[in-house]
This record gives C-alpha cells, sequence and structure tokens, in this order.
RNA sequence: GCCCGGGUGGCGGAAUUGGUAUACGCGCACGACUCAAAAUCGUGUCUCGCAAGGGUUGUGGGUUCGACUCCCACCCCGGGCACCA
C-alpha cells in the first residue's frame, strides 16, 4: 500500500518552510561557491498566469536548481516588466488606472509564481513602472543623448490607428501593429530614436563568437540585412546637382537606362521637375498607401520627371527619373538605377517602353539571344560586354573595379534606428524639455526620477496623454522658466527591459544603476531563455543597448547572453492554440489543485525537448501520467532498507547520474525525466531498495520535484534541506556492467543480439556465436570477412 | 525568391553523433483484483506472416561491412527576411 501523497499539504508546508528559511535568497558572493546567473524573460503584469509562464519559469527553474546542487551561487531572479502598451491596454479594458492595476495584478501574479516553487530569489524583484527603476531607464536615456545615441528626427514612421501610438519596425509584422493587429499607417513625425543603425555590423559580426543556436543567428543577421556595394554619383543633366544612387551590382551599371526615386524621398521637392502636378499627385497617392497595400501591389507604378535628365557617368548618355514606389526610401540612399539584369527594373521598363541594354552574358558561354532580346532577364553573375574597358571581365572582377572608378564602395541595412517614442501615457517620461525657441535640453540628473505626471488625461487619443498633464507642464516652469514646455512623449517598454538583468544583480543601488563590481560578479548572463518572438526586437535591442553601454565604460561586457534559448510553445489538446475563443485554454492553477506543481512541472519538462523551438499540446492524461510516476516513487520509500546495491543496480546508478546530469545541462528535460522514471521502475522490482539508491533517486528528482522529494527526504530522518545537498557524482568507470550486448550482424542486417563478457575479443565472440544454437544457423561459417567492433558489433560479411 | 530548422508508431517523442531504430510516457487490447466500476498491478502493442522469416525512419539515388545519422536530387511541414536595388 502506497503512501499517500498529499501535494496540497506538501506544497503549501515546503514553500512557507523555504521563505521563512530564506533558502532562494542569492547572496552576491558566497566563499568557495562561483556565481551563476541565469535568466527568463520576466512577464507583463496580466493579471493572470497562464500554462506558457510555466513553461517559461518552472521549466528553467530545474536547470537552477541542479545548478545549486552543483555548488554554484546560483541567481535566477524575477520581476515584472510593468511599463508599456500590454499593461496599460489591459488597465484600460478594466477600466482602471495603469498603476493601480500593476500593483493588483502584480500581487496576483505573484502569489501564482509563489506556487510554482521555483528558486526565485524574491529579494531582488524589480518593477520597470516603479520610479526606483525607471530613474535608471531615464539616466541610461541621457548618456545615450550625451554620446549622440538618442536623436530627435523627423521622418516616416509607423503609426497604429488602434493604440495611437508610433511603433518601432521591430513592432510591425506583416504590416500589422504587433500587439492588436491593426494595419500600420505611415505618418511624417517629429520623434525621438536611438541609434541602433551605428551597432548594425557589430550586432551581426558579434554572433559569430556566441554559443547560440544558429537559427537565432540567422533571424538577427536576416533583420539587420546588411548588403554590401557602392554608392554612384550620376550628376543631373544642365544642373550642379546629382543623384546619388546604391548598387550592389556595380557591374551592370554601363546598362543603367533609367534612375529611379522613391516617392517620399525629400530631392523630389527640389528637382526642376515640368509635370510637377502629375507627380505631386502621384507622390501623395503612394503615401497614403499602407506598407501592406504596396508590398501587395505586385504591378509596379511610377511616373517620369519630366524635364529631369541624369546622366550615366560610365557613358555620359542622358537618361530619364522614374518616381515608382518599388524604390525603398530608408533603403541605400533612395535612388536606383534601372537596368537589363534585374527583374523589377526589366518589368518597369517594359510597363513604361523605357529602353533596356543587357550588358552581361552568362560564365558558361551559353547561347544569349533570349537576354539580348528580353525575352529573358538574366539575374546572375556573367561576362560583361559593352562596357567599356570593362568589357571581358566576369561581374566578380568588373564590381570592385567600377566602384573604384566610378563610386564609393558602401554598406548598407535593413535595419532602422529605433524609434522609441510613444504618444501613450503608461512609459518612461522622456527626460527632456523644451525651451521657449524649441530646442530640446536633457532634464539634469539630480532631477531624476523624472515622474510621471498622475493628473493626466490616459485615454489615447493620438496626442502625447501627458500634454494634458498641468502638473508636468508647471513642474517644467518652476524648474527651467516661463515658456519651457516638456517633451510629451514616453518610452517604449522595450526601452525598459532592454537593461532590467543589469539591475537584478545590483536592485537596491542608490547611485548608480548597476555597478561595475556587481557586474564583474555576476554578468555575462549564463542562460537567458524565453520566447522566439523576442528575437528580433528584444535580444536586439538588449545587445545593441549592452554594446553601447560597454562602450561608455558602463557594463563589463560587449554581450550580455552567453546562451540564449527560444522556448517552444504549448497548445491546447486540440492541437490549437489556446485561446479564450475557443475555449480550449488550461488553467494551471486547476492543474495544481488537482495534481500538484510537481507534477505539472515535470509534465511540462516531460512533454518535448525544450532546447529546440517547436509547439506541444497539452496532454491531461500525459500529465496524469506523471502524476502516476511520482506516486510511485512515493511508494518506492516503503521499500527502502539497509539493503546492498547490487552490481547491475550500481551500474544503473551511475548511468542515470551521468544521463541526468547532462541533459539537463542541455536544457533536455524531458529525456532526464524519462531516465529518472527507468531508475524509478528499476529501484520498484527490487524487494528491497538500498537507502542509498534511493536518496540517489530523490537528489536527481528534486530539481523536478522540489517539493515533493524535500518531503521524502526528510522521512529519510535528514533534518536539512534536500536542495543544499550536493548533486551526485558517477565514477565513469561503472558505467557499464560486466557483461554487454553484442549485435550480431550477416551483411550489416541485426539477426540477433549475443551477451558477452566486457572486454571480449572478436575471436571469443564469434565462438559464443558458433555456440548459439539460432545464430549459427544464420551467420555464414566462412565468411570473406569479419567486422568486430568491440562491446558493439560483429558483422559476417558473406 | 533568398536563408535557417525539421520530416521516426495511433499520439508527445528517444536513439551513446556511423553500430540492436521505435527508449520513456500517453493511448489501446487482454488478464489479475472487484458483485461491479474506478483506481492499482501484470502482459502485449511499428508492419506483413500461423510460423520460419521478411520489410520499415518523407521519396528516389549514392558512399559504407553497416545509414534516422554522411553526400546528391526531389517532395512536404515550421520559422526568419522580402518590390532591400
Amino acid at each position: 500500500m502506497a503512501k499517500s501523497y498529499d501535494h496540497k499539504k506538501i506544497e503549501k508546508k515546503w514553500q512557507e518552510r523555504w521563505e521563512k528559511q530564506k533558502l532562494y535568497e542569492t547572496p552576491d558572493a558566497v566563499a568557495g561557491k562561483k556565481n551563476f546567473y541565469t535568466l527568463v524573460e520576466f512577464p507583463y503584469p496580466s493579471g493572470d498566469l497562464h500554462v506558457g509562464h510555466w513553461d517559461a519559469f518552472a521549466v528553467p527553474d530545474i536547470f537552477a536548481r541542479m545548478k545549486r546542487m552543483q555548488g554554484f551561487n546560483v541567481l535566477y531572479p524575477i520581476g515584472f516588466d510593468a511599463f508599456g502598451l500590454p499593461a496599460e491596454n489591459a488597465a484600460i479594458k478594466r477600466n482602471i488606472g495603469p498603476a493601480e492595476w500593476i500593483e493588483e495584478s502584480a500581487m496576483r501574479m505573484r502569489g501564482q509564481l509563489m506556487s510554482m516553487g521555483n528558486c526565485f530569489d524574491w529579494s531582488r524583484t524589480l518593477t520597470t513602472s516603479e520610479p526606483s527603476y525607471y530613474r535608471w531607464t531615464q539616466w541610461l536615456f541621457l548618456k545615450f543623448y550625451e554620446k549622440g545615441l538618442a536623436y530627435r528626427g523627423t521622418g516616416l514612421v509607423n503609426w497604429c490607428p488602434n493604440d495611437q501610438t508610433v511603433l518601432a519596425n521591430e513592432q510591425v509584422v506583416d504590416g500589422k501593429c504587433e500587439r492588436c493587429a491593426a494595419v500600420v499607417e505611415q505618418k511624417e513625425l517629429e520623434q525621438w530614436f536611438f541609434k541602433i543603425r551605428d551597432y548594425a555590423d557589430r550586432l551581426i559580426s558579434d554572433l559569430d563568437s556566441l554559443d547560440w543556436p544558429e537559427p537565432i543567428k540567422e533571424a538577427q543577421r536576416n533583420w539587420i540585412g546588411r548588403s554590401e556595394g557602392a554608392e554612384i554619383d550620376f550628376p543631373l543633366a544642365r544642373s550642379g546637382e546629382k543623384l546619388t544612387v546604391f548598387t550592389t551590382r556595380p557591374d551592370t551599371l554601363y546598362g543603367g537606362t533609367f534612375l529611379v526615386i522613391a516617392p517620399e524621398h525629400p530631392l523630389i521637392a527640389s528637382l526642376p521637375i515640368e509635370n510637377r502636378k502629375e507627380v505631386d499627385t502621384y507622390v501623395k497617392k503612394a503615401m497614403a498607401k499602407s506598407e501592406i497595400e504596396r508590398i501587395g501591389d505586385k504591378e509596379k507604378t511610377g511616373v517620369e520627371l519630366k524635364g529631369v535628365k541624369a546622366v550615366n557617368p560610365t557613358t555620359g548618355v542622358e537618361i530619364p527619373v522614374w518616381a515608382a514606389d518599388y524604390a525603398i526610401a530608408h533603403f541605400g540612399t533612395g535612388v536606383l538605377f534601372g537596368d537589363a539584369h534585374d527583374e523589377r527594373d526589366v518589368a518597369f521598363a517594359k510597363k513604361y517602353g523605357i529602353p533596356l541594354k543587357p550588358t552581361l552574358k552568362p560564365l558558361d558561354g551559353s547561347d544569349d539571344t533570349d537576354i539580348k532580346n528580353l525575352s529573358r532577364c538574366f539575374e546572375g553573375k556573367g561576362i560583361l560586354y559593352d562596357s567599356g574597358e570593362f568589357s571581358g571581365l566576369t561581374s566578380d572582377e568588373a564590381m570592385s573595379k567600377i566602384t573604384e572608378k566610378f563610386g564609393t564602395a558602401k554598406v548598407t541595412y535593413k535595419l532602422r534606428d529605433w524609434l522609441i517614442s510613444r504618444q501613450r501615457y503608461w512609459g518612461a517620461p522622456i527626460p527632456i524639455v523644451y525651451d521657449p525657441e524649441g530646442r530640446p535640453h536633457p532634464v539634469p540628473e539630480e532631477h531624476l526620477p523624472w515622474l510621471l505626471p498622475t493628473d493626466a488625461d490616459i485615454k489615447p487619443k493620438g496626442t502625447s496623454p501627458l500634454g494634458s498633464s498641468k502638473e508636468l507642464k508647471q513642474r517644467v516652469e518652476k524648474l527651467f522658466g516661463k515658456g519651457w514646455t516638456p517633451e510629451t512623449d514616453t518610452m517604449d517598454g522595450f526601452v525598459d527591459n532592454s537593461w532590467y538583468f543589469l539591475r537584478y544583480i545590483d536592485p537596491k543601488n542608490e547611485k548608480e544603476f548597476s555597478s561595475i563590481k556587481r557586474q564583474k560578479e555576476w554578468m555575462p548572463v549564463q542562460r537567458y531563455s524565453g520566447g522566439a518572438e523576442h528575437t528580433t526586437v528584444h535580444v536586439l535591442y538588449s545587445r545593441f543597448f549592452t554594446k553601447a553601454l560597454f562602450d561608455m565604460g558602463l557594463t563589463t561586457e560587449n554581450e550580455p547572453y552567453k546562451v540564449r534559448m527560444n522556448r517552444g510553445i504549448i497548445l491546447a489538446e486540440d492541437g490549437r492554440k489556446m485561446s479564450k475563443r475557443w475555449g480550449n485554454t488550461v488553467n494551471p492553477d486547476e492543474q495544481v489543485a488537482n495534481v500538484g506543481a510537481d507534477a505539472v512541472r515535470t509534465y511540462l519538462a516531460f512533454i518535448g525537448p525544450y532546447n529546440e523551438v517547436g509547439s506541444f499540446p497539452w496532454s491531461t492524461n500525459g500529465l496524469v501520467g506523471v502524476r502516476r510516476f511520482l506516486e510511485r516513487v512515493v511508494g518506492l520509500s516503503d521499500k527502502v532498507g539497509d539493503g546492498h546495491v547490487s552490481a547491475d543496480l550500481e551500474v544503473l546508478l551511475n548511468q542515470s547520474i551521468k544521463k541526468v546530469g547532462e541533459d539537463i545541462e542541455s536544457m533536455k528535460f524531458n529525456t532526464s525525466v524519462s531516465q529518472l522514471m527507468i531508475l524509478s521502475n528499476e529501484l520498484g522490482k527490487l524487494q528491497t531498495i538500498p537507502k542509498q539508491a534511493y536518496e540517489i533517486l530523490l537528489k536527481l528528482l528534486a530539481p523536478f520535484v522540489p517539493h515533493l522529494c524535500e518531503e521524502l527526504w526528510e522521512a529519510q530522518a535528514h533534518t536539512g534541506s534536500i536542495h543544499l545537498e550536493g548533486w551526485p557524482s558517477f565514477d565513469p568507470s561503472k558505467l557499464q556492467g560486466g557483461e554487454v550486448t553484442i549485435a550480431v550482424q550477416v551483411g550489416g542486417k541485426t539477426k540477433g543480439i549475443i551477451l558477452a563478457k566486457q572486454g571480449a575479443t572478436e575471436g571469443e565472440v564469434v565462438a559464443l556465436v558458433r555456440a548459439d544454437q539460432k545464430l549459427k544457423k544464420m551467420t555464414p561459417e566462412r565468411p570473406s570477412r569479419v567486422v568486430f567492433v568491440p562491446g558493439k558489433i560483429i558483422n559476417f560479411i558473406v
């Protein structure tokens, strides 16, 4: 009869005791222990924890706990990402103030987080919307401003008509707002930006040295979108002006028969255009289109800038200039030359009857009539002709030579500077004030935190809510003088969370945002896991922050995260995404009430490989299976006694210690759980379970099942916490028993297995096969060859 | 279109990195216990075959004594970028 397993009682008991004993408070340094920083993305206070949160926080806790047992001083912190759109929208939906909402929901979530039984150090917790935190967000803004990395710029920006604010490029997914899915519009506005583009090269090249999964690196490279090419000046005929184009294919320059300028290009306004009215109409129409419409429109449109002629610098030929919306204002120079070796240029030229001039033939010398008569567009690299002194060269040879003669080598990026202004209330106020002439000035440090006023009308209405605050207006006039006005935009929430990991390690510091001393003790983060959707947003931004601060001497690291991992997602039982709309959500609180936090944690660990991004359907049956496993472990304790550890059991114990430890280290929790099941199944077969063996099982299981293992450990007459025990070590010489199984093959096909003593020679194994009734018949008597892999395979080749 | 992953039972997934494919769990079937059911325990469970045997890791080829693993071509799924010059 198995002992009862009252998870509610056990989990409550140990959570209280841990808190009382401050078991998980992490000192900055412990003699004889190395510091180890492991991090998970902190939640925004949504009011309720869902299964995804359990997957995000309770599963990596297994890793943190093993590291603790392995003798590291482990920091596993948690806090709330409380500023920003999600939190504010949640508050507005419930019709209460964001500050109240944050307080209320953070309190409830804290309780839910506690129920996971994680080894979070709550003494270091932080909330980004608290003045003690955001004063440092503002301080960092001022540092960026000082270094010219924060600037005010005018240009076309993404505008979400639903959230009533501008958005960074990273927050626009397929032309829609990532939060509310409204189609994003383009607006010409003056906004604050961070110069992340200055770091584009380093953000790419430093990836090489990082031990990160390739897909994450690749996604960042794609996002930054580095292109090498050349800038080439095309002088305008009968004018001192010129248009500069960017191209990645300077080898086709001789065939450049027209220029294309982006409709939004500011230069259009100043060019001597004869058909000004027509052009202006086109520009207006193009700009009214959303990004989605523009991309969706396969048909290219454009208008010729009559009266404007550019000169191809290679030939001196005058060529027409067109405005067309397939040219993008913010890529390269916003101007390109059209030629016969680019599909888009050819399609455009054919539509409008612009002449084309092919200048490349295939490298292999194959027939190129179809290319010459323009029935096929050849985009590859080839051999040049009709290209002056460069005729006969290959594209690769010609590119650098033509660049040298007519232009300058240049690198450009898809990445745009980070737009950080938000026309919303719930964010850190940008610490800038304007003098009566409208010039910006930083708010002096002594006035930080530059408090978010409480008297503003927070409803989003397209202009910054802070503009409605009398208190802020008066504050500015009082401090700076009559006619001075405040900046009324707040900062993007992603600014707050670009540096939070540096605050956990020095959370109470009132003099610095994060001291170098603490950074030296803790940084870099050894393991960082989070959602795949943050790859080109938060992860990129925080890398940029770290690098910028590193250059200012404010951080010790050039890269914040030693290892970054993206987590998969937990689907509903029906294989779809969990959604209130489908009514298929799983409430973790209910599951915890039914089977306990320990079972839920272990089930999520068991569901699939944590180190791979996948989608895993929830299975209540699977959860029950894990609960049964834990009940069996409880049942085992009845049979624990002073038994002798057999040779076979010793091998299994050593194998288990190795497997479980290694798999936790690489976040393959599913296979460590499987090994623990194997071990406990084997122990269950014994009449008496040696105490020593049972206690090894408990220690290996403790990171997964922290409450129950503590209870069972105490029942074995221990007074200290199992979580303060050392992680078991294995003896590499005892990973194999005296006997090994050897597969017997004929021509590579397995016919059976044979048991041989460890270290058996080929002759001995052959003799065993000959002695086996069944195998004797199947194996050739006179094989042409025998392949023998000691301890593994004997292969008879006919 | 370019670039990353991936394709293994009814399902989630294993496979010591070239060496017994399908571990572990779920589900299912049968049995034990029970008046019965649930729970629990036991046995079985890739496939064809009564068996002896044979076949099987998306498809087709190749390398090798031996391929889920390496190479080539193709198909499909997931993800990133995308009128980026």
